[in-house]
DNA sequence: GATGAATGAGGTTTCATTCAT
DNA sequence: TATGAATGAAACCTCATTCAT
């Protein structure tokens, strides 16, 4: 029980009361426990039963407050991509792009620093939306079109790191998603031991992006 | 049935074979069909019964040649990640270092490519490693040591890109890693429709790696 | 809600209500959607919680006035085979028997009509008694004790068409009740868009009673 | 088990192998065990788990054969209704009419105790198709159907007995039907014990078909 | 009087797996 | 080698009912 205080799993109960309103205290229970059942075995590797005896609840409230076993993964996952990431997404880099004018390598660093937080701190859901989202349309679709959302409001800060064309801006979103990910994934699950320290993995990244190999080493 | 004629599956199944020796033809069609549903509906979201059905056999047939489900999923899954993965990408890519001496942005160059197209070939087993390494300890433990192996195997390729640090070259190595896969899944995934071409997509990424946004863009 | 305000459904109201006296509103409402729903869907087919959605409650609402669903279906059925079945039958037919002294014809000819009349008011609850009698005891009990009664209460009556023992007698009383049964279904489930007429069927069969096919036809 | 020996069992059985096909032993034994408990329970009174207890099975061998709880039911229904009830009845009414040609009454007498002996065989099924049919929909479709087609072919012998109209032999046959199934749940539900005797009953409603209560009694 | 929340028991169905043939 | 038949365990979900408010 105590494992669900940690700022992880608040994090996404405060996203997911968002959308339902205020919870029932056994439905907050539900959405904890199952937050971390399905981040530890994968979704169709949990049991609605073990939901339930991880929340010390029964497995038909579960069911009173959602409709399926499918509705509930939605439910908590949905609103985290939806609430969270696009508007908290778009709204902290238009502020860091403003606040640091002008140092578009401060900006960059700050809202990868950012959104690096951001994954640490939804790192469950992180991890149980990237596995959904190979399998389940629904997931995939709200994804997308979120991404797609994002894209749109932070193009013009994008613009300011270089790239000239739509194309290349493209490109480059999307190798910053590429990075992040790829660097988040290392420092959860393949090495959750060796030590990371963001700033200097994104201090190396970002001298790469800029500098280019040939003058950052 | 003649889905599992493309190459992606027949590449799949010479790995297996490669590890089981020659194989039984409903074998075959067991494994090529296990390797359709799991990656269409991951491993959990597939059952015996439905793989029996797209491969045309019995259920108990599957068991004849495989003592479980699981262990038919890793003997899919790990000659592809053992066999293939580490020593084939490695002397690739020493033989590709050697092709162009003293051109690292045509070595950085053909190794993307090369290992992209690795990817496109054995698509759905990516996918299903994919999805599977974040649950399964089996997997993520083989998948380690191999990843871990080519990196010695390779480090000296990685040296000539520039880093002078171990530390460096790791990051770098990693930023790679990060920067296909990120790449992979929006062509496969995120946006199959999109028209990409792996060339284009490459020489930005190279562009970046080695000049960085200043010079590229 | 507007289909509650039916005939079939107030005269049903009204007999329950005669036994519950006046009833608190949603208690209505529990008894007419109950009403309908087991009609529908038969007893074990309707859940309450389908029974509350329908009468717009809450389904604790249902167990604040019925102790349980077996409960609300008795509390529903008996009344209107207790209460309205024999008393209304007999008192009606020994009327009829009066007003019409003399014309045996006729007098059939009105209490098949009357009682088709009642069944077409009653028609969800004969659906629902139906249906129940086949496999509820305590249904089946009410239903045969009351039959019985009635049978004894216009015995006098059955012998003026003609029968003369009393083994004759009840079978013209079982007959009659088959043929109308029989009607019923026919019009009510069978073929409902056939456009019956009740008239000219009963001529019909009163017709058939008297003289038989040889004559009426 | 040894219930399962009656012949009401055996004829249904038969029946359903005709449609099925040999049966496995232990589909046999479900067969025979849903048969039972639907109709001492009705459809939805009666649970998988009881049907496999009966029928000393495992619950999940029911669903082997049969790809759910309501196919169970149809498949066991229909080819009673289907295969037995039309082409039987016709079969047979006809043969009568051929045996005793020119005396009518002794081919209604015969027609309606082989009718009732049918009832009698497929009493179980009986119950279950007049429970069924109130709120089943797929049943009463195939019921209708079927009678309608029986009509059909038997309406010229329905003509023999008198009525000179389509419309007034439909009503003989209506009638004829309701006259039956009173009878019959008459002496299989209502009132077992009487001590019924199908013949004297028969022969008391031949005589009121053709020469009316006033010539009768 | 009314209800939202909760639940133990049980519902139907699916699961991976075994075995006789 | 291959399979049809069989199954214990467990899956998701629904049930009638209770209780605090």
């Amino acid at each position: 029980m105590e494992i669900f205080e940690s700022d992880a799993y608040q994090a996404v109960l405060e996203a997911v009361e968002k959308a339902e309103g205020r919870m029932a205290p056994k439905k907050r229970l539900a959405v904890l426990a199952a937050l971390d059942c399905f981040a530890e075995y994968g979704y169709d590797g949990t049991s609605t039963k073990l939901i339930a005896e991880r929340a010390g609840i029964a497995e038909a409230t579960i069911f009173r407050h959602f409709p399926s076993k499918r509705d509930l993964l939605l439910r908590i996952a949905a609103p985290v991509v939806r609430h969270i990431l696009t508007p908290a997404a778009s709204r902290e880099a238009t502020e860091l792009a403003r606040q640091h004018a002008g140092e578009p390598r401060l900006i960059l660093r700050e809202v990868m620093l950012s959104r690096l937080h951001f994954m640490r701190v939804y790192e469950p859901l992180v991890k149980i939306v990237l596995q959904e989202i190979l399998v389940n349309q629904d997931l995939r679709a709200i994804f997308e079109r979120e991404v797609g959302g994002l894209f749109q409001q932070i193009a013009p800060i994008v613009a300011m790191f270089g790239p000239k064309t739509d194309l290349d801006r493209e490109r480059f979103f999307r190798i910053l998603g590429g990075l992040l990910l790829g660097y988040h994934l290392q420092r959860t699950l393949v090495s959750p031991d060796h030590g990371w320290s963001d700033e200097e993995e994104v201090d190396f990244m970002v001298g790469l992006i800029f500098d280019g190999l040939n003058a950052t080493t």
